[in-house]
DNA sequence: CCTAGTGTATGGTAAAACTCATACACGCGC
DNA sequence: GCGCGTGTATGAGTTTTACCATACACTAGG
């Protein structure tokens, strides 16, 4: 699960890059409804950041009705799901922008496609 | 045009999301190759933000090769897509890219190389 | 009870991001 | 040449982000 979690340096603050990665994984049902969220700490360890970091994104994502934190206990998934996430719409705002991003690079997207796939197919 | 962006805070980078928003609508074919890009001035006065800010956007874009800025006349969406770099190893690299972005959006590989063929095939 | 493991809180530091104001440099049309 | 509209550049100042260190509060289990 926390090798689920990435961080890259594009500008984004980390807190919210945190934020919507788990926002995704919770969408995806890789996280599902009641089951604990890694430790505030070991998110922390794992992607070498502050754990005042981390409780930031916790935090929001609690206020947003996704996370239910326990003290002493641990931080889990609310019970009730959130809206999807993994919507026709937002892939298709994303192709759109990574083919933007491609064109700039000189990528054609039929290879890129491919290259996605390949990784999809190890898991990745 | 210039409706089609808006801005959230949301913990983003206003920059971040003139910049993502802009690469959208370039990759969403709204804005075509050799099509003007609203002025810098007037992105800052529509959004109300600062001149500096939308600056630091366009210029990233140019870094990635989307935007063409021509001092005196205004900016432009690139012309020709520079000379294709298809190895095997700037593909790779860049759908590393992709796919850890994607994975941090909970969106699933195969749906994003299976829109990204129809973008293709559409010629954007 | 006591300990280990949770989340919570605070104060200080540094760097980055953003804004604001003010210019400067270049290209085009008159 | 001149004026206007472009993009470019700089410096000061405020806010936000992220880090670090430290401590507190609560829970479960031995």
């Amino acid at each position: 699960m926390l090798d689920d979690l990435s961080l890259q340096a594009n500008g984004v603050p980390i807190y919210v890059q945190l934020r919507e990665q788990i926002l995704g994984l919770v969408g995806r049902g890789v996280l599902k409804p009641g089951a604990q969220v890694p430790t505030m700490r070991q998110v922390a360890v794992a992607l070498k950041i502050d754990l005042n970091t981390v409780q930031r994104a916790y935090a929001e994502l609690e206020r947003d009705g996704v996370l239910s934190k326990q003290r002493g206990v641990g931080t889990f998934v609310t019970d009730r799901t959130p809206p999807q996430r993994n919507t026709r719409r937002a892939v298709q705002d994303f192709a759109f922008q990574v083919a933007a991003q491609a064109k700039g690079q000189g990528i054609a997207l039929d290879d890129l496609a491919e290259a996605l796939v390949k990784l999809a197919g190890r898991g990745a």
